[in-house]
DNA sequence: TAATAAAGTTAGCCGAAGGAAACATTTATT
DNA sequence: AATAAATGTTTCCTTCGGCTAACTTTATTA
């Protein structure tokens, strides 16, 4: 069987070009992991309810063990995303704040969209929580000028 | 310091309540990871393209190292979605082309749409890449619907 | 204040996914 | 056929994120 290499390939087929872009290493915009933003968003949230945010809400509303949490907390102090001290409490460091503000704007702006479009809350919420962490800057600034009115789906037009 | 438990606040948040219901443990529709649906996909869009898939294209196309591919071929086998034999090649089972065409066509829908909405092609690629594996079943009928011009975006009507 | 409960931490484990180095097998070349 | 090159595999190590069980610290309450 002759074998053709994946270059020669390449240049004849699109899709593959495009698989293997894609699958570039691709990092959060951060240094922060996907997980460490849902812990960053997660605090985010709890903080800005409630004042301050424990071990074991964070373990609830991430649906993790309290030693997860506890290990993600010295994870994210090495980072300096929070100031951790144990057996005190948390708190989000300025980079932290502006982490966790940029992926709850993220989060808004893709359940938005998700609603208007009809899909049920929850499934929106969920689908949002996902892929706030995969969209990149231009995608989201499109979505929100389609929000805003400033574009349409072209297809449509 | 007074401190309310999670459960006793949740019900005065939605925010926080959102943030736990999408932090439910979720699968993939198959038992399948989401790294184990991109190799079957890349799979399937190679063996589409020229016949076959090897580990050199594979590796290269997912941009990891082959012992990576080895080993994930010894899942994807163990898991019935490829057949595979050591040191001779990979073939797709029912169940694998089943999953890679469900995978690959959602994959079309989100490129298409962000592309339509103005997203640039390979941008728009790399985050379908991603947010393909995020996807509700019912958050991909909708966004199809919007593409046929069945539905358009509720606040803009 | 002493005892109990709750919260937080540590230690040690697991699986998923990845990599480098060394080795085996298959394919191509001379 | 013998050698060289390419391909595929094994072994062993790493990181991330998760868990349970046992422990420590802090908070509550009798």
């Amino acid at each position: 069987m002759i074998r053709n290499s994946f270059k020669e390939n390449i240049k004849a087929s699109s899709r593959l070009e495009v698989i293997r872009n894609a699958h570039k290493k691709r990092k959060t915009d951060s240094h922060a992991t996907f997980r460490m933003e849902d812990y960053l968003e997660a605090m985010y949230e709890l903080i800005d309810h409630k004042g301050y945010a424990t071990s074991v809400d964070l373990a609830e509303c991430l649906n993790v063990s309290q030693p997860s949490v506890t290990k993600m907390m010295r994870r994210l102090d090495r980072t300096e995303l929070i100031d951790y001290e144990k057996y005190r409490g948390i708190r989000l460091t300025e980079k932290g704040i502006k982490l966790a503000k940029s992926i709850h704007e993220r989060h808004g702006v893709v359940s938005e969209f998700l609603r208007k479009i009809g899909v049920d809350e929850n499934i929106a919420n969920r689908d949002a929580e996902e892929i706030e962490h995969h969209i990149h800057p231009e995608t989201l600034r499109k979505l929100q000028d389609l929000l805003e009115g400033k574009s349409a789906i072209s297809a449509l037009q």
